[in-house]
DNA sequence: CTAATATATCCGTAAATCCGAATATACGAA
DNA sequence: TTCGTATATTCGGATTTACGGATATATTAG
């Protein structure tokens, strides 16, 4: 009922912030939310909202380790999702100017 | 200094209508306005309305011949761009149901 | 010139989206 | 239990975006 679709997807990656989240997670296998406030530097409650909504278009999915959330990309995004998402890797990071994977914090 | 980044390739394949105009034109070399407004249909103004926004983003060129105005996908689009759209055009028929290419009206 | 057709733009309104401070929740430690 | 840290959610307001009727422009035909 609540599918990806190719619309939904491009508009969770329509947004710089949303697209680094996605770049980012991409990029290292899996990365906890502090890391991505720091690595962003925007208010938690920005961050947390924005991944919500990739969480609610299954383009993520989140592990809770104590206090902690890992979030990475949904392991079960249909084929043509991941071809994209790793087509715009490449000049999203060029655009946005994502610094290398930060060390992790946890 | 207008250049094309992923998050405004993203942003413009965000919206149902856009993403039906560009996929028209991905399977079908050339198409003509009206021919996009009836096998869209949506008031002309609409659609009109948002081949600017694909035009402005240079996702998208348009040719005079008379008095129709024929698009298609802007052939120097960069590489990554045409790969994100021919990667979503398949997912995007299916999830907008875009009946198979139209005959052409001119 | 006028009329007709194809397309583009304008403009007021409606709806969606974004922001971030404040607040709530979840968990571990003591 | 209480405290502290990590993260999530709420909420009001600002900004952006979409809509479509009305109108403007461009081109061809007569």
């Amino acid at each position: 009922m609540n599918e990806l679709t190719a619309t939904k997807l491009c508009k969770c990656l329509g947004d710089d912030l949303r697209l680094s989240l996605v770049c980012l997670m991409d990029a290292q296998r899996e990365i906890c939310v502090c890391d991505l406030v720091d690595a962003l530097d925007a208010p938690q409650s920005t961050i947390s909202r924005h991944l919500a909504q990739l969480r609610q278009c299954e383009l993520v999915v989140a592990r809770r380790e104590g206090t902690w959330m890992h979030y990475r990309l949904n392991p079960e995004l249909p084929e043509w999702a991941l071809t994209v998402i790793e087509t715009l890797a490449e000049p999203a990071r060029a655009q946005l100017g994502l610094r290398a994977p930060a060390p992790a914090c946890c």
